[in-house]
RNA sequence: GCCCCGAUAGCUCAGCUGGAUAGAGCAAUUGACUUCUAAUCAAUAGGUCGCAGGUUCGAAUCCUGCUCGGGGUGCCA
């Protein structure tokens, strides 16, 4: 049962005898802006008064003459220019409230018209280590499949894995050249973790002293107009001069950029050059950069070495990667990787073809669209296939196999126009009924404002932000409660130091760049995951000092009272959790249900400052909260649940 | 050059399908622990919502221009 639902179907019947079409109207109702004009208020009078030549207080009146509300509507008042407000009955509010705690979804209806939605998530490239790109993908994507899914929609979690590229004719070639036997004996996965970066190591050593050269010359070149600039005298024209200062502040800026770039190219190079081991084998394997390109094709091309290696090291590299999802408790439906569609590339470009969307150009296959500059190659002058080839493959298998009704593509915003070609391209292949949607999300960004990065420029590694949260966590749980046993300690630093990690993820606007610190994750207070776990914590306090029996509870609701204002506001937050999901489904946004969640722990933090469970003045009151306390408890783990994040007893 | 995104309190960020005095947390100041966990609560202070126009009964939100920042931009993913 949800409240703003009922609202809008007891207005939508009347507002249609004044509109064709009332959706508009309809949006239009929603929470009150401030409790003191109720709970909720129907803005559409203004806008109809427009329309039909009225007064605006006029349609209000009308319409509140109309709509049938007495039965769980207190008071609906007119206000101001024409605003409805409306109050809930406590009433009403109660039945909904036993209504929660009898059932074990805690009342929250199912979509009428349940859909199929692929959401692709996480998408790691096997073989390479995961890093701090990651977690944002991996933690929203299985946060809104988990929200789909208790709201009713099949969702199918699939993790597009890249295990078809160069990385592995990296390893391959390092396999067949650098190989520690018996360290591949007894940890494989460790020593192919250790191929890929020394192969890798040689190959930007290569790149980086190929590249030198011409890095340096254009430095100089740079060096040399922005000197010119300078000594320009300045003309007097206002305009111009602030033209001129413009110039010469961009050039600096590309100046900087190019030294950093040169930097970090020495840096690979000298590393090499000062460690004898490196630099002889750099001597020795000089045309590596060519070489592990090759065993990549020979790969693609169904060699039977390359190909037995591939499958060989595939489940090494999986069971890597499936160490963090288990730390992470992710799971997924479906792991169909980019080898998955190899067989199906040539057909896609030749049905592309057949049908006559393609045009040859500098020898590549493209895709032309309109509103695109740059067609939309799918495949290379070599004949080789790119990764749109294969996305428009992984598209026709969702729609054709799951029969999706909506693709969700929780993917780095760097790639939306990458992803508004495919979905055109997909459009004119034949499969734009289903709802294709680029779930984007901003850059995780360090203290310095800049991309999250070590202090030798690499991106951080997934596996040491996990151990730094929990390790922070730990020491904070010390602190805070030196009581406890340390194994327990450490159970409630796992829970609290992955929870706060994902927690500041999913709490902001997925499309924001946010900036990463563990600080302010694992902070205390605040919008955090440990506060709503602590306020969960609390309540489990209440229910172990009461001795309740919280089956008892649910099974046999009593009846509830409000002796406080404050006992009315949480029961109306606590009805509102399915308002929450499905603002989260509009626009696949995590930080509607964290916003959610963080307001009715601050609401409980106030009922717990201000209504004593134990001490209430009547059996009866002391029912009643206990049963408010008990769905508070279980909204917050409903609700942390669905964000991948979890609960503790006692912290 | 072209395309996309952003600019909200000292800091980190919500709010953006137009709604009533613009919110939260942190930091600052002040009060509340013999009490169901103070990992808390209450209070004070803090704003030209980048700038300038426009649409509207009403604009942080929509439109146009500008400034500043970030990202992308035919054979990588």
């Amino acid at each position: 049962m949800n409240a703003l639902s009922e609202i809008k179907s007891r207005f939508s019947s009347v507002l249609s005898e004044f509109v064709d079409d009332p959706t508009e109207l309809l949006n239009m109702i929603r929470p009150a802006g401030d409790p003191k004009f109720g709970d909720y208020q129907a803005n559409c009078a203004m806008p109809m008064g427009k329309r039909l030549g009225k007064s605006p207080r006029e349609i209000a009146a009308e319409l509140v003459n109309r709509v049938s509300l007495d039965d769980f509507c207190e008071t609906v008042e007119i206000a101001g220019p024409g605003f409805i407000n409306l109050t809930l009955k406590d009433d009403w509010i109660k039945q909904i409230l036993t209504a929660a705690l009898l059932d074990d979804r805690l009342a929250i209806a199912k979509v009428a018209n349940p859909k199929t939605f692929v959401v692709d998530y996480s998408s790691p490239n096997v073989a390479k280590p995961m890093h701090v790109g990651h977690i944002r993908s991996t933690v929203i994507g299985d946060a809104i499949s988990n929200v789909l899914r208790f709201v009713g929609h099949d969702a199918i979690s699939d993790n597009h894995l890249g295990d078809w590229g160069t990385q592995f004719g990296m390893i391959i070639y390092g396999y067949k050249h650098f190989l520690d036997r018996e360290a591949y004996r007894t940890a494989p996965v460790t020593e192919l973790g250790r191929l890929y970066k020394h192969v890798r190591k040689l190959i930007d050593y290569h790149a980086a002293v190929a590249q030198l050269p011409e890095a340096e010359a254009k430095l100089a070149e740079l060096k040399t107009t922005l000197a010119e600039l300078v000594s320009r005298e300045p003309s007097g024209d206002k305009k111009e001069d602030k033209q001129h200062n413009k110039q010469i502040k961009l050039l600096s800026d590309k100046i900087a950029e190019h030294a950093e770039r040169i930097e970090s190219l020495m840096d690979k190079v000298n590393e090499v050059k000062n460690t004898p081991d490196l630099k002889s084998q750099s001597e020795r394997h000089s045309g590596i950069n060519q070489a592990v390109l090759l065993e990549t094709a020979a790969l693609h091309e169904g060699d039977e070495t390359n190909k037995k290696l591939w499958e060989e090291f595939l489940p090494y590299c999986r069971q890597d990667i499936q160490k963090m999802y288990e730390r992470l408790g992710i799971k997924f439906d479906y792991e169909l990787g980019e080898s998955f569609y190899h067989e199906e590339l040539a057909n896609v470009v030749s049905d592309l073809e057949a049908k006559g969307f393609t045009k040859e150009s500098d020898g590549a296959i493209c895709v032309f669209l309109d509103h695109h500059d740059a067609p939309m190659i799918i495949q290379k002058r070599d004949g080789a296939y790119l990764y749109a080839t294969t996305d428009l493959a992984t598209i026709k298998y969702r729609i054709d196999h799951f029969n999706a009704d909506a693709c969700l593509y929780v993917v780095d915003h760097r790639q939306s126009e990458h992803f508004e070609k495919l979905f055109d391209v997909a459009k004119l292949w034949g499969y734009g009924d289903a709802e294709l949607t680029h779930v984007a999300f901003g850059t995780v960004m360090g203290p310095d404002g800049k991309p999250y990065k070590t202090r030798s420029g690499d991106t951080v590694g997934l596996a040491g932000l996990l151990d730094e949260a929990e390790s922070r966590a730990l020491e904070i749980t010390r602190n805070q409660n030196p009581d406890l046993p340390d194994q327990r300690h450490k159970e409630i630093a796992t829970v609290i130091g992955i929870g706060g990690l994902k927690y500041a993820d999913l709490s902001h606007n997925r499309g924001s760049d946010y900036e990463f610190n563990y600080d302010k994750m694992l902070a205390l207070r605040g919008n955090t995951a440990t506060y709503l776990q602590y306020s969960y914590a609390r309540v489990q306090g209440i229910l172990r000092k009461t001795e309740a029996d919280v089956e008892a509870i649910r099974a046999n609701p009593s009846a509830f009272e409000f002796e406080l204002d404050i006992e009315r506001q949480l029961a109306v937050k606590l009805i509102r959790f399915g308002e929450a999901l499905d603002e989260v489904l509009v626009e696949y946004k995590p930080n509607f249900l964290c916003n959610y969640l963080f307001e009715l722990s601050q609401l409980f933090a106030q009922f717990f400052d201000q209504c004593s469970v134990k001490d209430a003045g009547s059996e009866s009151l002391k029912t009643s909260r206990l049963q408010l306390c008990v769905l508070t408890a279980r909204t917050i783990k409903t609700g942390l649940g669905l964000l991948g994040i979890g609960v503790l007893d006692q912290m």
